[in-house]
DNA sequence: GGTTAATTGGGTAATTTGGGGC
DNA sequence: GTTGTCCAAATTACCCAATTAA
């Protein structure tokens, strides 16, 4: 999977008669290339996050991990040190 | 992660938070791409693991897989590794 | 009926994984 | 202690057109 960067519709969970949007909701969950490319590091760095408990992971029944969006942004704090 | 979809799915099933709703739809069979939303990966792979024998899958008359929820739940784990 | 979106199957390209070593 | 790279095997994604579902 490339990293792919694709654009998000305004995002609209809910609808008033109650469905809602597949896919492009809030909690999706991304690839190890995905997460890799935010913050600039290699996949595999990515996975050892995980490992060292810095990141939940989700894993597919294969094995492969997927990462909450939510979990992600957590880290994605300003720094002032 | 490419699946995406503009319009409503057949039936409220997951919420976008990945929550659902017990007491209401339970035994409710999901799509192919609900499942793919769920674990982050397309559709088609949803269908790989069924005919791997990673999840069990009922048959529409017309030849189309779906997915009971709870099958699906007790995938669902987060992972340290 | 008619429209739109999702699913299916096949084929091929890309990603992911784990281990090992720098 | 952390990260990047090389490797082979396994897993997944994207392409298409036809079928099915809502």
């Amino acid at each position: 999977m490339p990293y792919r960067t694709k654009k998000k519709p305004p995002a609209k969970a809910v609808a008033p008669d109650g469905t809602f949007a597949m896919g492009e909701t809030t909690d999706r969950l991304l690839t190890p290339g995905e997460v890799a490319h935010i913050f600039g590091v290699d996949p595999k760095t990515v996975n050892r996050w995980s490992l060292t408990g810095k990141i939940p992971s989700i894993r597919t029944p294969s094995g492969q991990r997927r990462y909450r969006q939510s979990d992600i942004n957590q880290l994605i704090s300003t720094d002032r040190g």
